[in-house]
RNA sequence: GGGCGGAUAGCUCAGCGGGUAGAGCGCUGCCCUUACAAGGCAGAGGCCACAGGUUCGAGCCCUGUUCCGCCUACCA
């Protein structure tokens, strides 16, 4: 442990103290997030008249617990939004939850189930009391857990799905579009849940393949004799056959249609029907037809009439109309229709049959076609408005390549059935008359029918949950009024989602936003991976390979995961990720900290940051370091426009570590100890560490602000700081500085590694001669200085034509430059000539390659001149090197030969 | 059945307006040098999936092929 130095500031208000050599992230965070919410510094004061940034949340289930989905997606959303606060924009992030009708009703009756009670007992009203109860008591949990990521949202403004504003916004809409004929209820095959006992939209079934089986049964003619044989994956649904459908052309089944079929074990009579539909492919070319249960079938039977005969009921078991099989569940049925088939002998054959079989997206449960009297969306007319929006451009989409995958969706894009029967949710705003039967849709609560007075009853019905999600982009800033946030904020700047929700949500918000508004409800969609395990496996209970944020957050700081999630974001690639990297970011935390600590411990008790004086005047170093600043702040600020999270961190990680850390504060050591160049080292330190920590700080927003808050500062915190944007007001590109400290480098790496390759130890100094070529000899003043403490080298001479020393070992470098070490005693003949003839070799592999392209009379002439100017100054130096390569060799050459014994020094 | 994405160092991934392959982690060797051993210094390690083509020149562009993912779809 290093005693604390008089020098060492350490604020009274600092918990986390400059003597602890590790950064930990648990004696910070908290406290941070609360000083921020206290200053109110995530709110977006109206009126602005600055550039206004908005965004709004993608609305987590209030059943939710934050998963490495949603870390990803907030990390990157508060990444922009951060950055965008610094530059002075007005910037609303627009948080909120969404009700989730089926997973909340779900959870409120398994709890219900587990008092022994059901919601059908309790009652309706009493149910959605209970689930109201239970949302405001176990339904902010994600949004502590947001604010845990450093979400830097507007709280103030936080949404619910189904809160008083946004019904209200639900049903204006409804209204509207049921007045403008875009809404209408109709009897249609949908999908339907048997466990959630309520109707799902096609989005909401998910299609897994399953082993299954396909039985041909027979079926005889009506007179017994001949019959046709079908085949079907569900024996069960027979019982509701009204038809068997074979194709019109098909010679096999000539003159079928028309006549009777009977149907075994109902012992109905059907028709043989013709149908263009049929594959005559597929099977035996022949179908059965049960329009209750297929969606195929359905319109089959509105083509021809046929009757329906539904034989499975909403509970997923036969119904009476099932016969002697009714009130059977519907795979048990499945089995005993089969025995019975067999056992009369109608059944052919059974095989093996690999199909794709629809599941709830919620339970999982296999989902089965019904006929049923459901609300839709006519969605064709929202569609293509929403279409254009993306061909022109208004909305971008990145990476665009997701492009292709919206079109194509919203150009096969079918009627959205929009009526749950749940409980919990937007309550459709329809009454049926009891007397005339016909429909009130209004704002208001009708007291008695439209049309003729009588009794009214509303329907019992609720409205999808993306219904209101689709709206969320105005909804939550106030429509339908005309709201001083609506005039701010929308069209928002930028949606921030996954691709799995692409037509769940992002699609629907452009159509809803296109009609209501008649404005885009976002400039642009940036569309992020998904997180998977380091095995590449989505995540998930099931599998068991669930990495928990808040788990992460614990073990190694909420900074580090932030920066781990930005690090893997590239665009167009799902992140798989790993402990290794996230603890190699908790490293990096690490090494943030410990620059701190020096700068810290460097600065004088009265320190003040002032403005930097000319840098022509400058060291060699602090140039250097403004230089290479200047870059690291021009690249972040393109990466981020072009949201390259990824790149923009590497950007930083490089800096910080190989730049910053590595090179400048290592030559600042010594600058500090000269005394006149003191005061502006310390300025350089100061600015370049400070500048580096508002860079930092939208990745990083614990560990800057803590260790901002602790330089001698201006301003309250570092939200608020401006970014650094380029011209930087100080420093700028110098290329001169460049080169000077690119040739010290270069020096100094060669030079360990040869200490490296001759195991000389660090301890040892070394003597150096250095026979450079002009430019080296003539800037070599600036850096000398550094050569003791960053090589341990004693560098004796620099000069254009120094001789070497005898018994150097020589470091043969770019521009003709040369390095002679002395190694008398410590290095002998042989082991020089193999290290000289190693780099030969390699200078000559290179040198191949190089030499032919050059002799190519083709490149010469087709290639542009610039590449064949590099190309020869790069032929030139490695030439160079391989011609003192040789003399050495010649020269280790001359000496052996000139009988020094073995292991004399050269 | 359609569509999209991927295949580059042991692992995870960058690099894709073509110009002698990069990072992090891991690995090897040497170092407890007063910011940091969660560290420093140095190093090893790649026919850029395969086969053709375009080009002076190809991870990068084109055409196939083979494996992986994912999305989408009413073949009973």
């Amino acid at each position: 442990m290093i005693p604390p130095r008089p020098s060492v500031r350490i604020p009274p208000h600092s918990a986390m103290e400059l003597v602890d050599k590790n950064y930990d992230p648990r004696k910070v965070e908290a406290r941070w997030n609360s000083r921020w919410e206290e200053g109110r510094y995530f709110h977006a004061a109206l009126p602005s008249s600055r550039p206004t940034f908005s965004i709004v949340i993608p609305p987590p289930n209030i059943t939710g617990s934050l998963h490495m989905g949603h870390a990803l997606n907030v990390t990157l959303q508060d990444i922009l939004l951060r950055w965008r606060r610094m530059r002075g924009e007005t910037v609303l992030w627009l948080p909120g939850t969404d009700h989730a009708g089926i997973a909340t009703q779900n959870v409120v009756e398994r709890q219900l189930a587990a008092e022994g009670l059901t919601r059908q007992a309790l009652g309706r009203q009493a149910f959605v009391e209970r689930v109201w109860q239970w949302k405001e008591t176990s339904g902010g949990m994600i949004l502590n857990q947001l604010k845990r990521l450093g979400a830097s949202c507007d709280w103030a403004r936080l949404r619910f799905t189904l809160d008083e504003g946004l019904s209200r916004a639900v049903r204006e809409v409804f209204v509207r579009l049921y007045e403008d004929g875009l809404i209408y209820r109709g009897e249609r095959m949908i999908n339907w849940c048997p466990r959630c006992r309520t109707a799902l939209s096609d989005l909401e079934v998910e299609h897994h393949e399953v082993a299954g089986k396909l039985y041909t049964i027979h079926y005889p003619l009506a007179d017994g004799k001949q019959g046709i044989t079908v085949a079907t994956t569900r024996p069960e649904t027979m019982l509701g056959d009204t038809a068997v459908a074979v194709h019109p052309e098909d010679a096999r089944y000539a003159g079928m249609a028309g006549k009777r079929l009977r149907l075994p074990i109902a012992a109905r009579l059907i028709p043989v029907i013709a149908d263009a539909a049929v594959d005559r492919e597929f099977g035996t070319g022949a179908v059965k037809v049960t329009p209750a249960h297929d969606p195929h079938d359905f319109e089959i039977a509105q083509r021809h009439a046929l009757p329906r005969v539904q034989v499975i009921g909403e509970d997923g078991r036969m119904t009476a109309a099932a016969g002697s099989h009714a009130d059977k569940e519907r795979h048990v049925c499945r089995h005993d229709v089969v025995k019975e088939l067999e056992a009369q002998g109608f059944l052919v054959s059974v095989q093996d049959h690999r199909h794709a079989v629809g599941h709830c997206y919620r339970c999982k449960t296999i989902v089965e076609p019904l006929v049923s009297l459901q609300w839709f969306v006519r969605i064709a007319p929202l569609a293509d408005p929403a279409i254009r929006a993306v061909q022109e451009g208004r909305i971008t989409i990145i990476p665009k390549s997701w492009e292709a995958t919206y079109f194509d969706w919203m150009y096969n894009i079918r009627d959205w059935c929009i009526s749950r029967q749940l409980w919990w949710g937007h309550r459709i705003p329809a009454w049926h008359c009891r007397a005339c039967g016909k429909m009130t849709v209004a704002m208001k609560d009708p007291a008695s029918c439209a049309h003729c007075g009588g009794g009214i009853e509303q329907d019992p019905d609720v409205l999808d949950t993306w219904f209101s999600s689709a709206l969320w982009p105005f909804s939550t800033l106030g429509w339908p009024d005309e709201t001083p946030e609506l005039k701010a904020f929308y069209p928002t700047t930028v949606l921030v989602t996954g691709f799995d929700i692409l037509f769940f949500w992002v699609a629907r918000m452009i159509m809803m936003g296109l009609r209501f508004m008649d404005k885009v409800p976002f400039k642009t969609v940036y569309i992020h991976a998904l997180v998977r395990d380091a095995e590449g496996q989505k995540m998930s209970k099931s599998k068991g390979n669930v990495i928990d944020p808040v788990e992460i957050m614990d073990q190694y700081g909420t900074d580090a995961l932030r920066f781990t999630l930005a690090a893997m974001a590239s665009p167009g690639r799902d992140i798989k990720l790993s402990m290794e990297r996230i603890e190699g970011y908790r490293n990096f935390c690490n090494k943030i900290w410990n620059a701190a600590r020096f700068v810290l411990m460097n600065l004088p008790e009265n320190f003040r940051p002032a403005p930097l004086p000319d840098p022509a005047e400058f060291l060699i170093s602090s140039k250097w370091i403004l230089s290479r600043l200047h870059e690291c702040a021009e690249f972040i600020q393109r990466d981020l426009d072009e949201y390259r999270f990824d790149q923009a961190a590497h950007r930083l990680y490089g800096f910080t570590w190989h730049e910053f850390c590595d090179w400048y504060v290592e030559m600042a050591k010594n600058d500090l100890a000269a005394e006149p160049r003191r005061e502006e080292t310390l300025s350089v330190l100061m600015t370049t560490f400070e500048t580096l920590l508002r860079l930092l700080h939208p990745f990083m927003p614990f560990i800057t602000e803590e260790i901002w808050q602790q330089l001698p500062r201006e301003g309250e915190t570092l939200l608020l700081a401006g970014y650094p944007t380029v011209p930087l007001k100080w420093g700028k590109k110098d290329q001169t500085a460049e080169w000077v400290i690119g040739k010290m480098i270069e020096i100094f790496t060669n030079s360990r590694n040869l200490r490296s390759e001759l195991r000389l130890p660090p301890s040892v100094e070394l003597d150096a001669v250095i026979a450079a070529g002009p430019m080296t000899a003539g800037t070599s003043k600036h850096w000398l200085k550094y050569a003791k403490k960053l090589a341990r080298l004693n560098i004796l001479e620099i000069n254009e034509d120094a001789d070497k020393p005898r018994g150097s070992a020589t470091l043969i470098l770019s521009d003709n430059d040369k390095v002679y070490i002395p190694l008398a005693g410590l290095i002998d003949v042989h082991s020089e000539t193999q290290r000289i003839a190693k780099l030969l070799e390699k200078v000559e592999r290179n040198l191949k390659p190089l030499e032919a392209k050059l002799s190519s009379a083709d490149f010469q002439s087709k290639a542009p001149p610039d590449v064949v100017a590099k190309t020869r100054q790069q032929l030139e130096d490695l030439r160079s090197k391989h011609l003192q390569c040789r003399k050495e060799l010649e020269w280790m050459n001359e000496i052996t030969s000139t009988n020094l014994p073995e292991g004399t020094s050269a």
